[in-house]
DNA sequence: CTTCTGACA
DNA sequence: TGTCAGGA
C-alpha cells in the first residue's frame, strides 16, 4: 500500500533534512532491512516516537531512521531491547540537556 | 496502513 | 528474548 500523503510534488516548501523527513513504515523498514513489525515492536518498547498522522499511520523522520540504525547497530552489539531503550533514554537526555544548558567547557 | 495472537530460533 | 507469519 504504502501511503504517502506527503511528498505531492511540493518543491515549493523549505527542505530541512532532519526531522520533518517522513518515510512511510515500509520504507523505513527496507532502509533498515528488517519488516514493519519490528519496526512496531521497537515502538512498542520506546526505541522510536515517529509521528502519528490523523490516519494512524506512523511517520519515520530521518532522525528516526539514524534512531533505527542505532537501534539495530546496538541489538547487533548482543543489547536486547530493554537495554536499548536504556541507551535511548540516556542520549536523549544528553542531547536535550546539551540543547538547554551551556556546555561547561571553558 | 493498523492492531493482535501465535509460533519458532 | 527477538523475529517472522497469519488473520481481523
Amino acid at each position: 500500500m504504502i501511503d504517502r500523503s506527503k511528498g505531492s510534488s511540493n518543491m515549493s516548501e523549505a527542505e530541512p533534512g532532519r526531522t520533518r523527513g517522513v518515510y512511510g513504515i515500509s520504507v523505513a523498514a527496507d532502509l533498515v532491512g528488517t519488516g514493519v513489525q519490528n519496526l512496531r515492536a521497537y515502538e512498542a518498547r520506546g526505541l522510536l516516537s515517529p509521528v502519528r498522522t490523523a490516519g494512524g499511520t506512523r511517520r519515520y523522520s530521518a532522525d528516526d531512521l539514524d534512531r533505527l540504525r542505532r537501534i539495530c547497530d546496538l541489538l547487533d552489539a548482543g543489547l536486547n531491547l530493554a537495554g536499548i531503550a536504556m541507551v535511548m533514554q540516556l542520549q536523549d537526555e544528553n542531547h536535550q540537556l546539551r540543547e538547554q544548558t551551556t556546555p561547561p567547557h571553558q
